[in-house]
DNA sequence: CAAATCCATCACAAATACCGATATTCTCTA
DNA sequence: TAGAGAATATCGGTATTTGTGATGGATTTG
């Protein structure tokens, strides 16, 4: 046999555990008291164990069968998982939704809005991925995602559908024990040409995405995080987003560098939340852009 | 009817999803084929959904089939950790085992023990209570504990035997607003299974990294960092290597989870392991007793 | 002490799940 | 391009599972 425990036993068992008898559990059931007796016996049997203990007038659940039916309940909760996906699909909801966020994206203005969608679709599935510079896009094009929370450089391309949402200011920083920290004024390109510039680029594509590009040498991250160590570390300079590195700057691990003629927009990065035009979001995707662009 | 949802349906439905395809589930289930594809006709039937396209050779899972599987397999897992229950019960384990530790108790070498007792007895339900000082003593003393890991001042009571300790340390963390960081004691798997699990998984294989599920509704990160930042906006809870929450924990930014298998507490004093003479320590009691005692 | 409630057991009936055969569609190879 | 092999849906018959209803023993309640 490949499993004979049933769902059924479960709903059973945790229903005598909630009214707190075989006969009111079957009224509740709306089945015989007998089959309830059944049910649990077979249940006990197959599995080896005793759940109720039937010395007395009524049975009254053992040691085991507390645990077991607190495992019940979450083999229960679990089912009414995939049953309210079902439910979902079946209302017109997407399966799942999947959102990609490229890295320089801050997390906080979006918490609220998914605290929010996890609220309205309770039972939706949702994940996320972060993967390098360029990820999103690549993932929209895939299909692999719905919703792409991402920077467009250098302009909104013709199969994507987009709705900017904020801007990230950029700063330039470097360690403080980098020769660039000691500069004393505005960086020209001169200045910034011999040291290594720290660029995250998308891991698949490396040659794409590379705006703002100053330096002559460079490293590539992936990471954000990774490359947040090296630029502590004092191995180069780059661009960071404002939020991440304010503290930082206050807390004179970083210093802000100033560039002469800095491309970047000083009003800074445009964040959009995007998706392709050939496949229209679903009821939950419009729904959490539609929240995203009321709050943002 | 309460709920036709059947198990069976699920094992049948995973199968296909692995063997690919009616025919082949059948014979690996040791069923014919048209029963495998009743079955699988009734499930889309009650549940309203299509799970297969079927105008080709072979039928292919749709988008809803797909996700579906998935959450099949996690509601499979979960009826998979009520049999081993069941099964441990059935060979002489205790159904659960109730571990309470003292708030002040430091807790560096405990978690070596318990995860060794965790894969040692991999469906042991173990909880963690942690309820002020004294409490462990009392729940003892109340039989609501197996184990105390606990201060004894002055001394050893006389109906308690105690051996001398040490410490231990993991992390479970959860932003100071979250539901989960106003438990007041050790979160068992039904604290957890309400609130939104943050899991990293694999990006390209998002089905693989389940390991660690202890919540029924999870979100998934590809990124630590944004995954971090869900975490102190209160989203959900997880498990953090402790050396990159700690400072966050200092800010409090972050408070710890005690749950199941990873204790947190601090520094302390004689710390002991304890149970009442009364009632002796079950098979995996005296196992992580003796383990606690061989390392420390 | 009587009435009511609760549970286990048993035989029978109903529901349901499986099997085997068949028709059809698709893939792969000669 | 034809033919063999394999996959699936459908259908009737059978077998197994599951629920019913009645009965008897036990406990609580008033």
């Amino acid at each position: 046999m490949i499993g004979s425990l049933t769902l059924d036993q479960l709903r059973v068992l945790v229903t005598i555990a909630d009214v707190g008898s075989f006969s009111a559990a079957g009224r509740k059931l709306g089945r015989v008291q007998s089959a309830i007796s059944q049910t649990i016996s077979t249940l006990e049997d197959i599995q080896g164990v005793s759940l109720f203990e039937r010395s007395g007038y009524r049975p009254i659940l053992t040691d085991t069968g507390r645990v077991l039916v607190e495992q019940a309940r979450l083999v229960l909760a679990s089912a009414a998982r995939f049953e309210g996906v079902a439910k979902g699909v079946r209302m017109g909801l997407e399966p799942e939704l999947v959102i990609a966020i490229d890295p320089l994206v801050p997390s906080a203005p979006f918490i609220e809005s998914l605290s929010a969608l996890s609220l309205a679709f309770p039972n939706l599935p949702v994940s996320f991925s972060t993967e390098g510079l360029g990820g999103s896009l690549r993932r929209l094009r895939n299909d692999s995602t719905a919703i792409g929370i991402c920077l467009l450089l250098p302009a909104v391309p013709d199969d994507i559908t987009a709705y900017p949402l904020l801007r990230v200011r950029m700063q330039a920083v470097v360690a403080p024990g980098h020769p660039l920290a000691r500069l004393g004024r505005a960086a020209t390109q001169i200045d910034l040409e011999p040291h290594v510039q720290l660029v995250l680029s998308d891991p698949i594509d490396p040659g794409s995405a590379n705006f703002g590009l100053a330096s002559v040498r460079f490293w590539r991250f992936v990471d954000l995080g990774r490359r947040l160590d090296f630029l502590l570390g004092g191995f180069g300079w780059c661009r960071m987003p404002e939020h991440l590195v304010s503290t930082l700057i206050r807390d004179g691990r970083l210093v802000p560098l100033c560039i002469e003629n800095d491309p970047t927009p000083e009003e800074g990065l445009t964040i959009y939340a995007a998706h392709t035009r050939n496949r229209p979001l679903g009821q939950a995707g419009q729904w959490l852009l539609d929240d995203l662009r009321r709050r943002l």
